[in-house]
DNA sequence: GCCGTTTTCGGCCCGACTGTTTTCAGTCG
């Protein structure tokens, strides 16, 4: 078992033991686990295997460290059938319906036998729900209206999606006078790949005008609560605005609370509590010795929480519970990437294949956009859907390029290809076309249900190949709509490691592959990210942005990235001797 | 279930809002 699918297998038992009402404490530590055990840069599998105690792992304990041991090696955890012999898994569902929460879905199962959505809605409409204890006539219409939203499949949308909305959002609320300072916070400010709702901040005495203009924004569909200091709405389109409105001096303390991510707030409010301090979203205080609220030490700005209780400014992006705390009692806040440290774009189409623009177009559109290089790389000849290139026609291509590149002193262009890696695990151009080019981007297009042994043949084949400079969207995953490959990630890092390969972070919004987590085993590994467009178009090329963000949750810095290096200081990193490559 | 420069037991973040309550439990973030 993977990393990964050990991590599930926690959070599955964290779901039904809270829906036991299990001691809380208990839930948590089993979540906590597995997140710890998700962003583990080794393979547990291999862990075990050498023998290695679990328990050095933060979060792990004799008890998990011995069902991960069970994991291992058999595959399954008895403790987590019997407990889906106690409560069926088709109940969990119900938990993501928005205002019933393990008590009352442990209520309606207990008492009603319900037992799936399906059921909870039959039993709704027959109007038994409100006759159970703590429930009412109101709480069963919200049931009933909340069930459609828990069908919806994750319906996180994309970060770039959300983003296009509190833009929206913020160019509503900034106009008003009463509003001094307005942030967005929450997941979106941290720069989560996908956004489940949308955190507003506003610094204002006068609360109603700000929800007044809230109320206001086209596309509000219905407030769902509002009170003193909070209110939530939902839009047409279904996206949840949350709104906090904070005087001045509680600014920094409820960006920070807002921004999260839980996670990060519970250590940070722990910490503040052995310091003797407390931290809410109304600022940092100091306990009386009764354990009163006392004297208010911070509050207006996040740098002054952060720092009244001895810790940096954590960059957004890092508020994960993932190993910031560490850093910064190290010393070390990594100096994150950004968008300006990216230099060149290093997989990019043409209409030779299932582009959009020329390829004088794409050279001009990378030239205002600053980029330093850029490599051509259209599909191969089996993505035949795309019309991809045989030897022939790429080696046109590459005329083509030669004829250009004298126009033009100040990009550099390369010569290149996102050769498919085939079914039977050969590349799909010959070995002699693919030495001559100046950069090889392989990838799967086919046969991605394969098992798990066959992907990774294909994988390893091809990060092995000396030609092949690159893989790209090594896992094939599309957010909210395809699954990874059945692979091995650790793995190959590993090998990619071992063989001086690079891999990719596709920029793509439905893409971001390799994601956070992967990156940042990139990084422990050594192996250089290079984040890509993977354009279709001229517009694509600005997709590099959503790359950075996901590239600095992964704790990259300028460093780590490839194609933050000039051309000539990148060409060290290739395979592919540095006399056969442009200048 | 985890953890320990006050602890191997007794803690474990904190507050807003709603609905169903007559003073608070449950949910949410």
């Amino acid at each position: 078992m993977t990393n990964r699918e050990i991590s599930a297998v926690f959070d599955q038992v964290a779901d039904l033991l809270e829906f036991q009402n299990a001691n809380p404490f208990r839930v948590r530590a089993y979540r906590n686990g597995a997140r710890k055990l998700k962003d583990l840069p080794q393979p547990l599998s291999q862990l075990v295997a050498d023998g290695a105690d679990l328990t050095d792992i933060d979060g792990i304990g004799k008890d998990l460290a011995e069902k991960i041991a069970t994991l291992v090696r058999t595959g399954s955890l008895p403790m987590l059938a019997e407990l889906e012999q106690q409560v069926p898994a088709s109940v969990l569902p119900m938990l993501r319906v928005p205002g019933l929460g393990p008590k009352k879905a442990a209520a309606l199962y207990n008492e009603l036998s319900i037992a799936s959505l399906d059921m909870l809605r039959a039993a709704c409409e027959e109007g038994k729900v409100r006759e159970l204890k703590g429930f009412g006539k109101k709480t069963e219409e919200t049931i009933l209206a909340g069930i459609a939203l828990a069908e919806r499949a994750n319906d996180r949308i994309y970060w770039a999606a959300a983003d296009e909305v509190v833009q929206a959002l913020l160019d509503h609320l900034r106009p008003l006078g009463q509003v001094k300072q307005l942030e967005a916070a929450g997941s979106y400010r941290r720069g989560k790949e996908t956004v489940g709702d949308i955190d507003l901040l506003a610094d204002s005495t006068d609360v109603g005008a700000v929800m007044d203009r809230l109320g206001e924004f086209p596309g509000v569909a219905e407030v769902i609560a509002r009170g003193d200091t909070k209110m939530s709405v939902r839009l047409d389109s279904q996206l949840q605005v949350d709104l906090r409105v904070v005087p001045s001096e509680s600014f920094g303390a409820a960006l920070q609370y807002f921004t999260g991510s839980k996670e990060h707030n519970v250590e940070v409010r722990g910490l503040a509590k052995q310091q003797g301090l407390r931290v809410n979203e109304w600022g940092v205080f100091r306990l009386t010795e009764e354990g009163e609220q006392g004297e208010r030490v911070a509050g207006a700005t996040e740098e002054e929480v952060y720092q009244s209780l001895g810790l940096p400014l954590f960059p957004p992006e890092l508020r994960e519970a993932r190993g910031e705390f560490e850093l910064a009692s190290e010393g070390g806040m990594p100096d994150l990437i950004e968008l300006a440290d990216l230099r060149g774009d290093l997989h990019m189409h043409t209409n030779a294949t299932d582009g959009k623009a020329t390829l004088r177009e794409m050279v001009e559109a990378a030239r205002q956009r600053g980029r330093e290089y850029i490599a051509i790389t259209d599909h191969s000849k089996r993505v035949s859907m795309a019309g991809g290139l045989d030897s022939g026609r790429l080696r046109a291509q590459w005329e083509e390029i030669d004829r250009l590149r004298p126009e033009y002193d100040d990009i550099v262009i390369l010569k290149g290809i996102e050769c498919d890696i085939l079914e039977s695990g050969e590349m799909d151009l010959d070995d002699d076309v693919l030495a001559e080019a100046d950069w090889v981007v392989a990838s799967l297009h086919y046969g991605q249900k394969q098992p798990r042994e066959k992907i990774m043949q294909r994988l390893l084949f091809a990060v092995q190949h000396p030609s092949v400079s690159i893989i790209a969207h090594p896992t094939g995953r599309l957010i909210n709509r395809r699954e990874p490959y059945d692979l091995d990630v650790d793995q190959l890092i590993e090998v990619a490691a071992q063989h001086n390969k690079l891999l990719e972070l596709n920029a793509n919004p439905a893409r971001l592959d390799l994601d956070d987590s992967h990156c940042a085993i990139a990084k422990r590994l050594g192996v250089p990210i290079v984040i890509s467009s993977d354009a279709h178009h001229t517009e694509g090329m600005d997709v590099l942005q959503y790359g950075v963000k996901q590239a600095r949750r992964a704790g990259l810095t300028a460093a780590d990235v490839a194609n933050t290096r000039a051309w000539r200081d990148l060409k060290p990193l290739l395979a592919k001797q540095a006399a056969d490559l442009p200048d």
